[in-house]
DNA sequence: CTGAAAGCGCTAACAA
DNA sequence: TTGTTAGCGCTTTCAG
């Protein structure tokens, strides 16, 4: 039958079994800015190629970090087919009404009835910072992540763990993944540890903007201070001096939490995909 | 009634209006990495941006230079509320039915029964090469976009007047608005005409290869070479030298084009949006 | 001009 | 197992 071309339509099936018809893509933050991280493009890109394929759409929201009942409003609003929360944190997923189950997953930390999908941003931070250690800095300060975001805290704890290993004390400076935040962050940090060698940001964003604040104080990279980054975006190979950081593959992530709620699998449990070490010019 | 809490459900309404529940937006080039580029994730974000608001999704496709075809399916699908076509070219939007009058629109060059939205390139161009003539270059080249896609006629058409207007002779490679392609691109250029003082790329991306070749072929910019790009893109002001460009409000003109399709509104003919200046260390 | 009824293309529940 | 039917929430048509 199907041979003689017969297509499903896909609003008449929504219809009956009252499940929507498009994947909301739901990213938490503290402003609207966050929706025009590249990120969030990224993630978004992957989501509308995977729905394409099963005629679905996609729609992107901003989650205010200060009115997570935005997020039950959307999760509860018809014509809703999934769920693919961004930067969640633990009340914001708690919120998620439970008849939502396998029709949601995460992209950062999960939740009992949320799977998630995640770089993983321990071992990459492990890398990173053993790659600073090999190569004689000692004096390692770290820009992390929002502290309201709960999946950098295993980035963290790596750092952490390398730096005791190696003798060093932990030097955090909390970041917010922008290019303004790490130029300002670089400028804190030298100012509170003037003997810093090394700076590792959890953001490729926030290491360019490290990169111009210590360019701006004339301290040089990686000459008096190595600098290492996170994500591999396309601009850090194109950066003076080329940076240093470790992949997250946005797009292998974003494609299968997508995949996973328009497929309706029963994944449960935490995704994490690997992180590789990617050497260049500043550190 | 709506005051008690009435919330109209789109998939029923789709159902009988026969009026799709998606806006898809199709991307025409070569080879399925254009969906990779940037400037797709940021057009893709305003449309999910703007979709949202309607309780519509989005989707993205490729269309395949050499399968027009493809087009023309997507567009004869059931289920499509609206579509928007980036890197249009005449063919292609040849095979667009009638019927989805008022549910199309291009971003880059129009049709006549397809309303398009667009970056006025031709006075962005004339005023970043007027500035280089203004700041003595007089022997300019150009990288232009893909021969193939007409909106960069436009752009080509400015850079000859201003080339004739100061005496100078055009030089154009041919680019594809990526950083490999300006790399090569400006070892091509520096072969053919080793005096060439300035370098302006029709895209960030290539300007940023430029100058990135220019680096590798130990040419100083902008001291021997300016180097100039097109789209003002957010790495722009952080490669060094940084990069003096002309602005293209992609978010603007996404939403718009968006915005057009989903309210039906009957928009006809050519809308330009404004590039201004923006001079850096560069040129 | 207001109100009832038919039916869009499917799925689910039921009957045979 | 296979076949039939009711009905999802809306719009449009047609009767009153």
């Amino acid at each position: 039958m199907a041979a003689l071309g017969y297509v499903p339509d896909a609003s008449a099936r929504a219809l009956v079994t009252r499940t929507g018809t498009r994947l909301a893509i739901a990213v938490i933050g503290r402003t609207a800015a966050v929706l025009d991280d590249p990120y969030v493009g990224r993630v978004l890109t992957s989501a509308a190629h995977v729905a394409a394929e099963r005629e679905v759409g996609v729609s992107l929201h901003w989650i205010p970090l200060a009115d997570l009942a935005s997020l039950s409003r959307l999760a509860g609003s018809r014509g809703l087919g999934g769920l693919v929360v961004v930067n969640p944190t633990p009340p914001a997923l708690a919120t998620v009404p439970r008849d939502l189950r396998g029709r949601v997953a995460a992209v950062g930390v999960g939740a009992p009835h949320v799977p998630s999908f995640d770089v993983d941003n321990r071992s990459g931070t492990d890398g990173v910072v053993r790659h600073l250690v090999r190569t004689g800095r000692r004096r390692i300060a770290m820009v992390s992540g929002p502290d309201w975001l709960p999946c950098g805290a295993r980035a963290i704890e790596a750092y952490q763990r390398v730096l005791h290993e190696s003798g060093g004390e932990p030097r955090i400076v909390p970041g917010d993944f922008t290019v303004a935040r790490g130029a300002k962050a670089a400028i804190e940090i030298m100012a509170r540890w003037p003997d810093t060698d090394a700076v590792f940001a959890l953001s490729d964003l926030t290491a360019l903007g490290v990169l111009d604040g210590l360019h701006g104080l004339g301290v040089r990279v990686p000459g008096d201070v190595a600098v290492a980054g996170f994500d591999d975006i396309a601009f850090a190979g194109l950066a003076r001096p080329a940076l240093t950081t470790t992949t997250h593959p946005v797009e292998k992530i974003a494609t299968a939490a997508a995949a996973a709620v328009l497929d309706r699998r029963d994944t449960s449990g935490a995704t994490f995909y690997p992180s590789t070490l990617v050497v260049r010019e500043s550190a």
